[in-house]
DNA sequence: CCGTTTTCAGAAAACGATTTTAATATCATC
DNA sequence: GATGATATTAAAATCGTTTTCTGAAAACGG
């Protein structure tokens, strides 16, 4: 079932019939109902991969994220394909779990497939093949990671205002050794939430050791080796900061094997607030980010990017964050301090 | 950059290029190297559209889910790309919301592109639209869900076992009223885990009234509504079997809220073991289901597919289940029962 | 009624690969 | 050195569209 097929079925030039069809005009409106008619009745659908050939645009974008297991991102993901289905397209999702190789060969991959556009979460964007790629490649949109050194389109939060809020809250509960749980790699988000912890620690002449600092890799299982690590610490560290809200979960594992109570003991807080953060069995307190909304804004900038203004100036959405206090911290050495189903209290910038 | 440049640059045919880069025979141990060298020196890559549009293959294929954000699926979809990432193949993944609407659109999408394959998890797959898709497109392997009346590739779970695993788990800890909360569609998954239910409910003798059956929609919010609704029943049931854990979180959230101890006031099983059940906090009993396995299974069946035995006679791949005893079961009208830090108990049939 | 513009439809050339078919070297054989 | 078989390479057709270009018919103006 071809466009040749349907033309022959109306006897008419298949131009005619891809005029037609796609409502190009100086074609008879008689001609186009009739044209119109048989490829209904034939159930005719254009070749995506044809016209992808002929037009060199696929309305296909690819999405590269580092884990879809993760809640975080698969909300993202969630969000980006809201607004790119209401437009008709199709999302090629690659987990790349966080591999630059793998990384890499999905790049090709999705470049060989002509995608329009790429939107891009990774902490990958300084290897010479990556740059090479993104620099020669579709339009893309980073989420969470930029490039240093450059001016592009960037979908993102705000980093510093989350630590400040959380450590501020820490601070203020009398907590005077906080330990933190960084990322793995040297992403400019890490280093912003890095960032913002050593300065609150400096503004507020907390306990400043390398010990309290652990390099985490966001999963619940480097979480445990990094509340055990930190744990062990003599003095301990009465709060646990992490950098994402797997980690907190962990550091929460670790905790209760070791025999110490949260947040009695121990205070924790992560970063995300993904959906288990609020369960009851959980209440974690946690900093917010809207996920789907950062994915919505990135599908959005990249199909502005991809339309008319292909070489407007880059722009840059950050949006800002909460802290959700729940029930995993309490003032340092005391007791509980919240009760169960005591309402989230949101603390904004 | 096309396959023309790299003729042009080792002066030779297209043909010649085109046999020497995909390993034709005749073409002389000279040419071949020739030809891959200028081909590397220009990093020429081959347009995947033209190949796919001369070829009609895309080595791309197509994964529907229900919900990307569900830990269910989304490790389905990493046990999918374990196995597919391999074999240098890309994959669509299209979250449908369940919708069938969505997944009408997306399956178009997906075959206009000239997908090699698909994987569908759905609970759609009886409409006009959909059987009439896949009765005339590429070939496709059915996960957890399949056609009735129709011998076709499928992977899956043995249902009937895990319900039965967990009823007589209640059923010895001397529970008689057991509600049940089934999946929101009548699927033939829902109807062999609905049937097992009603199954043991008759072999046990135990209490069988309609009102003990609740329809859920397979996420925590419904799973509240559906434990508010049993809850409030008189009597009250001892026992809640839920059709997955998202639904049992939401029983467990209801009973807290309600004021009822899990599991000393009442026990609650959940299905699918996603990695929250694990959680110390959580520590929900469940039906474990090796869901990365299962995605890995369904992409290797359809790889065999697509290959040499186009017309092979239909696979079914039926993996086992375990129960995995945790916190949220307890002899009914009983006092705690485990520790928060003892071993799962795991139950096989 | 004739020349000019508009309106519509068709033919043909791309897009970038693979595959089939044709052409040319190369070589051994007589 | 002509002949034929055999390796190689080249040319052309093809996949299903869109787009450009060409041309015919109709409408229009004077």
């Amino acid at each position: 079932m071809t466009i040749g097929d349907v033309a022959k079925a109306c006897s008419l030039a298949v131009s005619t019939v891809s005029n037609a069809l796609s409502g190009k005009p100086y074609v008879r409106k008689e001609t186009r109902r009739k044209v119109q008619e048989a490829a209904d009745r034939l159930s005719y659908r254009p070749s995506a991969v044809a016209q992808a050939l002929r037009t060199s645009r696929s309305s296909t974008i690819g999405v590269l994220v580092p884990d879809i297991t993760n809640p975080v991102f698969s909300w993202m993901v969630r969000g980006i394909d809201d607004v790119l289905f209401r437009e008709g397209r199709s999302l090629f999702v690659c987990s790349t779990e966080g591999r630059e190789d793998k990384q890499i060969q999905y790049m090709h991959a999705l470049i060989d497939r002509q995608v329009d556009g790429l939107i891009l979460i990774s902490q990958h964007t300084h290897g010479d093949d990556i740059e090479a790629i993104l620099d020669n490649g579709p339009p893309f949109v980073l989420i969470h990671r930029r490039r240093r050194g450059h001016k592009e389109d960037y979908v993102g939060i705000d980093n510093d205002a989350g630590m400040r809020l959380a450590m501020n809250h820490l601070v203020e509960l009398g907590h005077r050794r906080i330990a933190f749980i960084r990322g793995p790699t040297t992403s400019t988000s890490v280093e912003e939430r890095f960032g913002a912890y050593r300065t609150v620690i400096a503004e507020a002449r907390l306990a400043a050791e390398a010990n309290l600092v652990f390099q985490g890799d966001y999963t619940i299982e480097g979480g445990m080796q990094a509340g055990k690590f930190l744990l062990e610490q003599v003095p301990r560290p009465t709060a646990i900061l992490a950098a994402n809200d797997f980690s907190a979960l962990g550091v929460i594992e670790a905790a209760m094997r070791l025999g110490f109570r949260v947040p009695e003991d121990v205070s924790v807080i992560g970063y995300d607030d993904i959906f288990i953060a609020r369960m009851p069995q959980v209440q974690l307190t946690t900093v917010y980010q809207p996920k789907r909304d950062i994915g919505g804004a990135a599908a959005t900038q990249l199909l502005r990017r991809i339309g008319a203004l292909r070489r407007g100036r880059p722009k840059e959405v950050i949006f800002p964050v909460e802290l959700h206090v729940r029930a995993t911290t309490a003032p340092a050495y005391s007791g509980s301090r919240v009760g169960p189903w005591e309402q989230d209290e949101v603390l904004v910038p």
